[in-house]
DNA sequence: CGCGGCTTTGATGTTCATCAAGTAAAGTGG
DNA sequence: CCACTTTACTTGATGAACATCAAAGCCGCG
C-alpha cells in the first residue's frame, strides 16, 4: 500500500522547518541518519487510533487528515495538516498511543523521526524544545479556534468556510479537486452526507461555484466570503 | 478587585506540579524570587483576550473560565480549569498576546511566573523543556477530545455530563453550588440559556436532581451518568 | 425604591437530521 | 470483460430537536 525511499540529508533539506533551525550541525546529523523519508500515495493509512505511537512525523508536501472514531462508530475529522505540519505533536509528549488516525487524502511525502530521538533532542537542546512548544502550541490552538469558528456557523457558513479553506490556503485557485468525499466533508464540519450534497447543489444553482463530479470552482468569490463569514 | 499577597519559597510548596521537579535547586530558586502568589477572589478577571502575556499562570487552588469573545459578542467558554493547571500554555510560547479572556469563578490561589524567565528555564533545561511539552500535549488534547464529546451528545446529555464534571472531577461531591450562571453554563456547552434552565427543571421534575438556587444535588447518579453517556 | 441582570415558563418557527428511494460510479470475482 | 456488489452521490418528504421571541417573577444593588 505505502510506497517508501530514502532520500539524502536534512542539512540541505528543501522542505527544512524553522523547528530544527536550532539544532546543532551534529544533532542535524542524527537526525538525517535516523529518519526515514517515506512517501504515501492517496488512501493510505498512516497510522490508526490506539497504535503505539513509534515515530514523529513531519509534513513535506500533500494532504492528510487526522479523525477519530466515537463510539458509535462514526468518523470525526479533527484536522487537515499540510506542509510542514508535525503529526502527533499533540499526543506524542504524553502517551504513548495515537489519539487518531491519521490516512493520506493526497499524495504525501513526509519524514518519520524516532520518538526516542526527539526526547533526546529536547532533553538536550532546550531551544530546540523551546521551537517544538511553540509550534505545538501554535497547533492546538489553530485547531481549537477552528472548531469553534465551525461550530458557530450554520450549515451553508460551513460548507462556505471549508470551499474558501480548500481555495484559499490549501490549493491556492479557485478552482481544484475536491480531495475527500462528501461524507468526509460532513465529518470535518459536523453535519449530515445529505445536507453537504444539498448545499452544494444551491451553491450551484445559485451560481457561486459550478461543480463537476469531484472538481469545483468557484465563481462568484465574494458571495461565498460573505456566505462563510456571516452564516 | 484583586487582593495579592507574597508567601514563601516554592521548594516546599505543596502545590509543586511535577513539571518543576526537573529544575535544579539553583533554577527554583529563581522561580521563588521571581514569581508572585496571588489570590483572585470569585469574580475578578486575570486577564484579557488580546493583552501581552507577561506571565505564566499556574493553579494552586480554585476554579477559572478561559472563555473567547466571538465576533458578535457573545462569550464562549473554552475550558474549567482546576488545580495544577498552567494557564496560557496554549498562547505563551507563540503569540505575545492571550487567545482567551480568564475570569475566577471560585476564590483562586495561583502564581504568576514572569514569562522569560519560562523561555530561559526551558533554554537551560531540556528535560523541564520536555516536561512541559507533556504538559501542554496533554492540555490541548484533553480540550479538543472534550468539545467533540459535548458536540455529539444531544442538550439533555451536554447538561448531565457538565454535572457530572462538577459533581465528580471538579466538586467530588454529588451536592454543590454551582460556580456558574445558566448562561455560563450554555456558553460551556453551547447551547441556549433557555434550554439549559428547561432541561435542569426537567432532571429536578423526573427526581434526578434537587436544585434551590445555586445548589445543587445530584439524586439519582446512575440515571444522569446514564443521560449523560447515551445522549 | 427602581433598575438591570438572572431565572423561569410558554408559544412559535426554523433549522437540520433522519428516512426512503433511486442513480451513478467504482471496485470484485468468475 | 462482464455480471455483481458495494460505495458514493443525489433529491424529496417528514418530523424532531432546538433557537428565538415574549412575558413575568425574582433578587441584589446603588
Amino acid at each position: 500500500m505505502d510506497n517508501k525511499l530514502q532520500i539524502e540529508t536534512c542539512k540541505n533539506c528543501v522542505w527544512q522547518s524553522s523547528v530544527f533551525s536550532s539544532l546543532t550541525e551534529a544533532q542535524l546529523d542524527m537526525v538525517s541518519h535516523q529518519k526515514k523519508h517515506v512517501v504515501y500515495i492517496k488512501g493510505s493509512s498512516i497510522c490508526r487510533q490506539g497504535e503505539k505511537i513509534t515515530h514523529f512525523i513531519y509534513m513535506h508536501k500533500g494532504l492528510l487528515k487526522l479523525f477519530v472514531t466515537s463510539e458509535n462508530g462514526r468518523d470525526q475529522i479533527v484536522r487537515l495538516s499540510g506542509p510542514m505540519d508535525f503529526i502527533g505533536l499533540l499526543n506524542t509528549f504524553y502517551e504513548p498511543e495515537y489519539g487518531y488516525s491519521v490516512t493520506a487524502i493526497e499524495n504525501s511525502s513526509v519524514c518519520l523521526i524516532p520518538r526516542e530521538l526527539m526526547y533526546d533532542l529536547v532533553r538536550q537542546n532546550g531551544e530546540f524544545g523551546l521551537n517544538l512548544l511553540q509550534k505545538s502550541s501554535k497547533t492546538a490552538n489553530d485547531i481549537i479556534h477552528q472548531r469553534g469558528l465551525i461550530h458557530r456557523k450554520n450549515l451553508r457558513g460551513r460548507v462556505a468556510y471549508v470551499l474558501n479553506e480548500l481555495a484559499g490556503p490549501i490549493y491556492k485557485s479557485p478552482k481544484f479537486d475536491l480531495p475527500v468525499s462528501r461524507r468526509e466533508i460532513a465529518e470535518l464540519i459536523d453535519m449530515t452526507t445529505e445536507n453537504v450534497i444539498r448545499i452544494l447543489s444551491e451553491f450551484r444553482k445559485d451560481r457561486i461555484i459550478d461543480i463537476s463530479g469531484k472538481t469545483i470552482n468557484i465563481v462568484n468569490t465574494e458571495l461565498l466570503e460573505k456566505i462563510a463569514n456571516h452564516g
